[in-house]
DNA sequence: AACATCTCCTGAAAGC
DNA sequence: TGCTTTCAGGAGATGT
């Protein structure tokens, strides 16, 4: 499931090579995941002609800034994949979008399970594009310090999960990351927000950017669907210490990882480290 | 207002 | 063995 660091790593790989590229044709194969304009056809006709000429991240949204003040924006949800092809390749199943460039090679949107979404904006269209327009701030801003993060946290009283879940709180994590987070932290997921202790919240924020920054080194995780944009798996799966790992020993006091259904996803803790008063500084979570 | 639940989708895995 | 059911989850829509 692509999350922040997936996004960010399709987007790095990706647009050295699409950088000063024409689209010369556009290939929609299932109308169902051309978010805006309404229209595909409308969506193919004015996308064709255009030049990617840069790209950026936004929460979980690869945003392409295009000649002619458009940008192409994907969203790939659960199980979309965006990624580059040199010369003709016939399609892999579920390719529903296809981008035929300047040079021979082409750009397939793939996507499984059809959550995914591409969108074609002129300026002020901002809110066609799903929920792009609300987002929370970036975890990795340089702007956002840990008092942004505990400020609102302190305003809130569902739990930490759902919260850390929720895009116009913050954008771009998603499931695994944040049982990443509060596993590292030593925050169980039922938290209710409001109550975490100054300490805590210190850690969520700082163990949040460490995670991040570690994921996007390893060039994202891989669980099932994942890949970048010029087809490679990530690395970072096998440095996850608790996401998937049900019934396996905690890496830190070997107590057996549950798994429990929290803001109806999967999460995956470990029940002794993660409750009250059971973080220990020399062991996980600690920030420096 | 802010939760929780349902829905969309397919394929892998579990259940019988 | 093989069919049926469950599950995975991002996020918009709907319900409480």
């Amino acid at each position: 499931m692509p999350e922040l660091p997936e996004v960010e790593t399709v987007l790095q790989s990706l647009l050295p090579i699409l950088q000063g590229k024409t689209v010369n044709s556009v290939k929609i194969n299932h109308p169902q995941v051309i978010g805006w304009p309404e229209s595909p056809l409308t969506f193919a006709r004015e996308l064709t002609g255009l030049i990617f000429r840069d790209g950026h991240r936004r929460g979980k949204f690869l945003i392409f800034q295009m000649s002619g003040e458009r940008r192409l924006i994907f969203h790939l949800r659960m199980t979309g994949q965006l990624f580059y092809q040199e010369g003709f390749v016939s399609p892999a199943p579920h390719t529903h979008l296809i981008l035929v460039l300047s040079g021979g090679g082409a750009v397939n949107f793939k996507d499984t399970r059809r959550f995914g979404r591409a969108y074609l904006l002129r300026p002020g269209e901002e809110k066609e594009a799903g929920n792009l327009e609300r987002l929370g701030p970036e975890p990795l801003d340089p702007d956002f310090s840990p008092n942004d993060f505990k400020d609102v946290l302190k305003k809130r009283s569902g739990r930490i999960k759902s919260l850390l879940l929720n895009q116009c709180f913050l954008a771009g994590l998603g499931n695994i990351y944040v049982d990443e987070i509060l596993f590292r932290s030593s925050v169980h997921p039922e938290t209710p927000a409001s109550r975490l202790r100054e300490e805590e919240m210190d850690r969520l924020y700082c163990n949040m950017r460490t995670i991040l920054r570690e994921a996007i080194s390893g060039r994202g995780t891989t669980f099932r669907d994942y890949r970048d944009g010029t087809g490679q798996a990530g690395d970072f799966q096998g440095l996850l210490q608790v996401y998937g790992r049900e019934g396996q020993n905690c890496p830190h006091c070997a107590e057996e990882i549950r798994r429990k259904k929290v803001a109806g996803r999967s999460s995956f803790f470990c029940p002794r480290c993660q409750k009250d008063d059971s973080y220990d500084p020399d062991s996980i979570g600690e920030c420096k």
